[in-house]
DNA sequence: GTCTATATAAGGATAGAC
DNA sequence: GTCTATCCTTATATAGAC
């Protein structure tokens, strides 16, 4: 892995775990190994590195998350599979994280991937939703006319951000799963009465 | 208001705004009027100062949600009106945004109060929503039963903390007050099978 | 491409005068 | 109680040598 790279990775790694505030050029590059002058051969600075950073790591949230629905079985099985997926709640969403940083939300180029991301996560859960509609998964058209795709996704992808809130606030991993859970058996509620 | 009132609300208003790292004691003072010598005088620093000013947002926060839920009307109704509070959803939530501030959540004292905020909230509304199924309010002991107080519970804080984070990741309230429908909607459905 | 030197500002606080 | 002076460290780069 040559030095872009590194700090490509470190970067990742501590806006993930310190935000953009909190990171600083000097903790990128001890990470990484690189040097004062390598780094700002390879960037402009601290804001170039970090939508490198933010857009690779938006990129790979997509890509799991797309596997899994499009993976086989039921609506509700797919999104249950991606909400269930293997996750450290305790270090957060590297995504939704930014969303906290103030620096990131002011900065359009910043903000972009963040916002592309939870639209796209939004818009491809609603449709899974969608589909199980379709499909009748949740009953004749009169029962499942109560099911909203897309509002439906979004408090789907919210109690998982905020499950990671509820995480960290505790300093463990259960209120996490316990959100998720906690949706997941409304929505089963929902299938089981149809 | 003397000086130090207006250091504590000044450094309330930059916690919710900036986070904890994001906080120079610089600001604080310029926001608030006071000089250096004024504030070191009546706190230690940064951390105190932050440490009462957390303590009085996360006592607010707990207010205003306990008035929601002493209110009259049935349990759902309760929970309702408190996810539908008046909110500045771009703002996002004074304590949950602390979460994602590692120098918070590395230091006890300072996690103490966020994470007594959320493990009340959780309990308070798990305990709202157990009233209602003793109550009848979602049918029979036989259908009641899919309706699991404490993850309930757990989703509908996670749902909201994660509306913001979705709020600010599009820049514009919807996603916000789309999130907290969605999930409203998924229990209401229970209400109605009943 | 990478290293070292240098530079300006800000972060976070202490000391002592008033 | 508040002000000003001072201090050391870190943040974030730029410049030029190698």
């Amino acid at each position: 892995m040559d030095s872009a790279e590194r700090l490509i990775e470190s970067t990742r790694q501590l806006l993930w775990s310190r935000g953009y505030v909190g990171t600083s050029p000097k903790a990128i590059q001890q990470l990484s190994g690189a040097g004062q002058g390598s780094m700002y051969h390879h960037f402009s600075g601290k804001k170039e590195l970090a939508l490198v950073a933010i857009e690779r790591s938006a990129a790979a949230l997509c890509e799991r998350a797309e596997s899994q629905f499009t993976a086989p079985g039921t609506a509700v099985e797919r999104i249950a599979k991606f909400l269930r997926l293997e996750r450290d709640a305790l270090k957060g969403c590297p995504i939704g994280r930014l969303t906290q940083d103030p620096d990131v939300i002011a900065d359009a180029e910043l903000r972009a991937p963040v916002e592309q991301t939870f639209s796209w996560l939004r818009r491809r859960i609603a449709e899974v939703l969608a589909e199980g509609v379709q499909r009748g998964e949740f009953g004749p058209p009169a029962n499942a006319r109560r099911l909203d795709p897309a509002s439906t996704a979004s408090a789907l992808v919210a109690t998982m951000q905020g499950g990671y809130v509820l995480a960290r606030a505790a300093n463990a991993p259960e209120p996490f799963t316990e959100a998720v859970e906690g949706i997941l058996g409304l929505l089963v509620a929902l299938v089981a009465d149809s």
